[in-house]
Formats: structure tokens, sequence, C-alpha cells
DNA sequence: CTGTTAGCGCCTTCAA
DNA sequence: TTGAAGGCGCTAACAG
């Protein structure tokens, strides 16, 4: 079913049921009334291929990002929808599945699907990301890293600062012998500046950095607790921590079971902080202490963000970095032997 | 950029372009070499929307689901996209974030955009729904509910069984007063049949059914602790739950953090045991006793079966149950009184 | 081997 | 107030 059937079932030309479809230009009753009962019998919907062919426009916005099961992603991601749904845009999705590889790929298969704007999740931008992007010339907002070497707008997270006042808070309490679990370099924003924040906070209270403290791993939970039984197994006694900073709330969430297994209280014998909040740290046994970041809303800035650049609002590049908040449950306390 | 401007600046004609984009036919060498560095040089690429207009297909599948947020449909989701990916095809993501009413608006949309198919994540499915969906026949893959009322294939699971099986687990271990935190009867598939599981085994065993072990709240961790407080509260200690049953795991994380919290030992004094194994139940303190369905096969399965049923592979539809397999862990335990 | 032409379905002047 | 015609960018006959 097109227009031109439609047309021709009507006894009228195309431009008229045009007309009526978008209410673009006067249409006498009787034919409106005509045509309204021949589409809502027909169940007509227009084909919008041709139409944003026409408009050299799609409603649709490209979302690329490595993941969406992990809680953070996904409350970014709903941010963007949200605001990006009420502006009447559409989502063309593309999950890489942490492919890295893969984004260029989806970049330029944005660019012929002609999508209105692209919404990237960077994890590494490469020069060749840089290239492509620049040649396309799609409005781009980039969320978790800088925007720079795009020249385009980027919401970011307060990481390094999150990571310093967690750990200052565990000094607070006393601790001076806190042990790290972290992920490898690969992701800027979050394994190189959260743990920048932890030493930076160290350094300051001039505590020597001990690299046995640190355990690099993956972002997954398995890897909480081998990292936690790594640092608990350092053999002389003393050197083993009496407060864990975990990178990120998975980790936290699984050290913390394992400390628990293995015979230590959380926190009477160590105390267990990290970074993120999703809404399971205020469940878990015990409530995990840990500075939390407004996931949805900086999906929803940076959707906003990227509205603006496509209307012209805000032509101008501009960086928002997300604050933190501390939550302090019941993970932490003060230095057992302090 | 588009063919004709590569034409006129190549000297060739526009067809000549299309064949060397698409390797369609044979060009002599010099000309393809021209062409190509031309294109190479302007980074052209050609437009989607005409390509897709006049071969009246997009490459392109709607999904449509009430949320992106919770690891299970995550989970169905990253399973559906893979299989979609590695056949070429994109996804155009509709996330109606519970508004059950938009769904319809969704349906037309893709009909719109002219999506290749259809997998849609069914919450609850009414008669409105089906109208349209018959109306504008695109190929169509519920996941989570029957796809009767469709005539379409669907993935469904073993909710009923899953949920008789964990219960007599309990009675196994000597439980008579047996909790259950669930939720209200919206969408069929889960807390229907879940709670439905539930008073099978209770009838089979001979217990009679006590409204009051009942608690029925949302999905979310809050209501866990609300659900265990509720049914620990009862007047007479005699009636209160041994253990409970939760219809999923957040509401058995919380109820499990909230029993421990409240000065009961899992599983010693309560046991909890749930429905859905995100790997989260592996890692918290005590590891939760669930019963666990392989979501990301459900949604690669459902994914499959969509391909087939474009490709014409497979026209009849067809139903899939994905089985459940038993997670024994530490929150399960002989009934204390016993 | 290459160019010309006719649409895909729609919107938008421009006439009438 | 309505119709005719051109064109969005591309592919696929059909000529040459």
């Amino acid at each position: 079913m097109n227009i031109k059937e439609l047309a021709r079932r009507a006894g009228v030309s195309i431009s008229t049921i045009s007309r009526v479809i978008n209410n673009s230009a006067y249409v006498s009753p009787e034919i409106r009334e005509r045509v309204e009962a021949i589409i809502a019998e027909t169940g007509y919907r227009p084909n919008s291929l041709a139409k944003d062919l026409l408009r050299n426009k799609t409603d649709t916005i490209g979302v690329l990002l490595p993941r969406i099961d992990l809680p953070t992603f996904a409350a970014m991601f709903e941010g963007v929808t949200d605001v990006l749904n009420q502006n009447g845009y559409n989502i063309l999705l593309a999950n890489t599945r942490d492919k890295h590889d893969d984004e260029l790929k989806y970049f330029q298969l944005f660019y012929e699907k002609r999508v209105d704007g692209v919404i990237y999740f960077a994890t590494g931008i490469t020069e060749e990301h840089v290239r492509l992007v620049k040649q396309i010339r799609m409005p781009l907002v980039v969320l978790g890293h800088s925007g720079e070497a795009f020249s385009c707008s980027a919401v970011r997270l307060e990481n390094f600062g999150a990571a310093k006042a967690m750990v200052q808070h565990l000094l607070e309490l006393g601790h001076r012998r806190i042990g790290c679990i972290a992920v490898p370099d690969h992701d800027v924003d979050i394994s190189t500046h959260r743990k920048q924040g932890y030493r930076s906070a160290l350094e300051e209270a001039g505590i020597d950095f001990d690299e046995r403290l640190v355990s690099i791993g993956d972002f997954e939970y398995p890897w909480g607790e081998r990292g936690a039984a790594a640092l608990m197994s350092l053999p002389d006694t003393a050197d083993r921590p009496t407060a864990i900073f975990c990178i990120t709330d998975r980790l936290a969430v699984a050290a913390s079971g394992w400390l628990q297994r293995s015979g230590y209280r959380v926190p009477q014998d160590v105390s267990v902080a990290c970074i993120d909040d999703p809404v399971l740290l205020s469940y878990t046994q015990p409530r995990v202490t840990t500075m939390s970041f407004d996931y949805h809303r900086a999906g929803a800035t940076a959707g906003q963000m990227l509205i603006n650049r496509i209307n012209g609002t805000q032509a101008e590049p501009r960086e928002t970095f997300m604050p933190f908040s501390f939550r302090l449950r019941d993970s932490t306390g003060p230095c057992p032997s302090g």
C-alpha cells in the first residue's frame, strides 16, 4: 500500500493524499473524510524511508556503546533515550560488546543510515576514529571521555576527585594500609583517573605507595574475590590492608562477600569502599559505602547536548563534569589496630 | 556528496559509479581505479535510505522492550543482538520504560521505518496489539509470552516448573511454612506462573495455602526488604516462615540482607531462595540458591527464529521453552525447628 | 564495457 | 482547492 494506490482508490491525486496525511494544506471536508476512511480501512502508514530521503532527516540518533549489561551503562543509556524520545528521536543502537575495532564500522553504518547525530560511549579514541568522524561530519557527543579530539561536546565524570575523596575517607578512619582493586589502563577516564585519585590521596597523607597493595584485574565479580584474596594473603600480616578501595561496585560486592566467607568481619576487621552506586549497594550485607554518580543524569545531559547541537542552539563544544556524592553506609569503619 | 557529483568528478556516468561501489559488473581497471581514488578522497558513503527504499529492505530489526536496566532483560537483549549483528542486521531499539501504552506507537514506528522484522519482549498483549500487528504484517517473534495471539513464534521460560521445583527443594529440607515474595499479575508469564508453581508445590505436599505468607510488591530491591519484614512480623511466631521463596533475584538479595541485619542467620534461621541467576548471586553473602535460566540463549534463540522467519526457512510458528537449572548455594538449609 | 532511463514513495513548488 | 511534475540518491534493466 502506498500513496499512489490510495489516490487511485479515493479518486484523487497523490498530492491530496499527502495533504491530508500531513495536514499541510486545506482539503475540502468531503474529500478529507473520504481519504481518511480509506486510510483507516487499509491501515496505511507512510513509508518513512521515502520521506526521510526527501527531507534529508531521519529523526534517528545512533548510540554507540561497548555493552549494555552493566547498570552504569544501562542507566546512562536510559538517560540518553529519555530525552531523545521526548524530543521525537528514535535510537539506532550499536552494541560492540567490547569489540573495540567494530566501532569504526558502526560509525560508517550510522552515516550510511543518515542518523541525525551520534552519542558515543567512548572507551578508547584512536586516530582512525578522529579521521573518520571528521570526514563524515555528524553531530556528535561523547560520554565518558574528553570530546577534544573530535571538537565536540562531552559529558564526563569526576573520577579522579571521587576516588581521592573516598580514599581520604578511609584515611580519616585511621587506615594506613589501604588496598586497591583496579583494572588495567584501557579505559582512560575510569581506570587511570580513579587509580590516580587513590595515589594522590595517599601521597598527600604522606604514605608511600606500595605496589603490592594494588591488584589489577577486570570489572567483573570474580575479580573482586581474587583481588581481595590476593591482598589478604600477603605473607607478612602487618602488610595486609585494613581497608580495600575498589574501583567499581561489582568488585566491592564480591570482595566483601569473600572477606566474610573467609572469616573477616566487614567493617570491623576490614573496611570495603568503592565508586559507583547501583541500588544493589544499599541492600547487600553489609551495605556498601561508595561514591555515587548520577548516571541517568549524565546520559540525559549528553542527549540534551546533542539536541542543542543539532538545533544549532549550542554550536560551541562544551564539556560537563558530573559531580559525585558520598554515600556513607556500613562497610567502612575505624581501623582496627589503629 | 552523492553518486551524481562523484560521476561528474570522475567524468563517467552514475551507473559506472554504482557498479564499482557494489562490484555488480565489470568495470575497466583504469576507470575503476579513478573512481576508487575519488571515493577515498571524498570519503563518500552511499545513502542507505535511497538504497533501502529501492530494494525494500532495511537490514534493520526493531526491538521493543519495557526496560533495559535489569540484568535479565539486558542478557536477553544481548543474545538477540549477537545473532542479529552476526547476520548483518542493525537494531532500532524502542525502550518503553514500562509505559505500556507506548508499545502501539512503537509498532507503528517500526512499520513506518520499514524494519525487516520485530522482536517483542512482551509484558501484556491487548487486542489492540493484535489488530495492529495483523494489519502491518511484519515478521515478529515474541519473547516471554505465548505468540499464539499473533500467530508467530515465541521463546518462553519454564516459569511454572522452575518455581515449583524450587519450592519442592525447600519442602525436602523440611520447611513447611514457606513465604513467598511476589509481584502482581500484570506480567502473566513471570508473576502468575511463578506464583502458580509455588502453590502447586505446596498443594502436592498437602500443605494448605496461607495467604498471609504471600507478600505482593514490585520487582525492586526495596520490596525485598519490606516483603521479608512483613512476613517476619506475623504476630504469632509459629506462623512466621522458615523459608522465603522470592519470585526473582533482587527480592532475594534484599530479603537476605534485611534478615541478616535484623538478627536472623541465613540459612540457619531462615532460608532464602529465588528464581533467576545474575552473576551477583554467586558473590553475595551468603550466596543465593536459585533456578537459573539462560537468558542470553533465550534472546539468541528468538533472534534466530526471526531470521528463519524472514528467510522463509521456518514459516510455521513455533514455541520454544527455555529450561531451568538448579543452583544450590548457601542461602538454603534444613528447617531449624525441624 | 559504459551510458541512458525508469522508477522506489513521498513532498513541494507551480499552475490552473 | 486540487493536480501535474520534478526530484531526494540509488539500482537495474536496456541499449549501444
